[in-house]
DNA sequence: AAATTATTAAACTAGATGGTTGACCATGGA
DNA sequence: TCCATGGTCAACCATCTAGTTTAATAATTT
């Protein structure tokens, strides 16, 4: 459950990893909706803010979520924070989900193949034996 | 931060973004690692427990969540509990990381160009301006 | 029938989360 | 200089989390 740190201690989280933060960054509707936000160019915090129905501060937090995980970079102009995605972890969330894209699509087939086999002659109810065992990484 | 109920009720959260538990779900290397442990086939409770220094009860509360998350289907034979990857919320998580791919794409793009550029002449350090606003959903 | 195994349940704890409010601190405009 | 604006910080609160330990339940084994 730990994880030591890196070369890469840029503001951003250490001890955990990051897939850790990011993923748990995600898992707030009123933080995806921010980041969906962002996708459409920088915003101020208060712009970011506004939407939903909760104080400034409130907001200001789930954007240091963001930051903190990496999902966003801010740069300070003036009085005003302007916020930027930073597509980098949602990348690497993504290569996490990638290992997983051949397995569905194969249970969708199989899935698929049995349904068509039942339909066609009803005989077998194979168990579909799983794949043997191996080392892993998280 | 609600969400109303739907004729999809099958044992699965109610209330949240499926999106929220999903991720929230995935916020965890212990249970992240139990997910990789199943694709190489069904796991008892037990043997998804095994690696991990933690007791029973604990593994089984990180199992709980992720059939709650819909990310595990468990069949129950005899005393033992199989756990099954059920990849279709891996899936749509997949789904709304998609949203940004492109988008973190073009941004390499740009930030390669802006280096290429740098690299060449350094003349020009545009501020690069964010497109236009739109609606949005999450 | 008794003991062992597989697993959940319940009660508890420490710490994180997500929200509030009110004070604070720059910056920018009058 | 004064005041409004943009944002954070600190303290507080309720709820959730992830773990613990000690039962309890249910199905095998002996």
């Amino acid at each position: 459950m730990e994880r030591p740190s890196s070369i890469f201690n840029h503001m951003v989280e250490l001890t955990q990893d990051p897939l850790d933060t990011v993923f748990h960054a995600l898992g707030d509707a009123t933080r995806r909706h921010m980041l969906r936000n962002l996708t459409e160019g920088e915003r101020t915090v208060s712009q970011l803010a506004a939407p939903f129905d909760m104080s400034l501060a409130a907001a200001s937090k789930h954007i240091k979520v963001l930051e903190s995980a990496g999902l966003i970079r801010r740069e300070v102009r003036g009085r005003t924070h302007w916020c930027f995605l930073e597509p980098g972890p949602l990348a690497s969330a993504q290569e996490w989900l990638n290992y997983y894209e051949h397995y569905w699509s194969d249970r969708l087939d199989v899935l698929e193949h049995l349904l068509r086999e039942e339909d066609a002659g009803r005989a077998s109810a194979s168990k579909k034996p799983p794949k043997s065992n191996k080392g892993d990484e998280t």
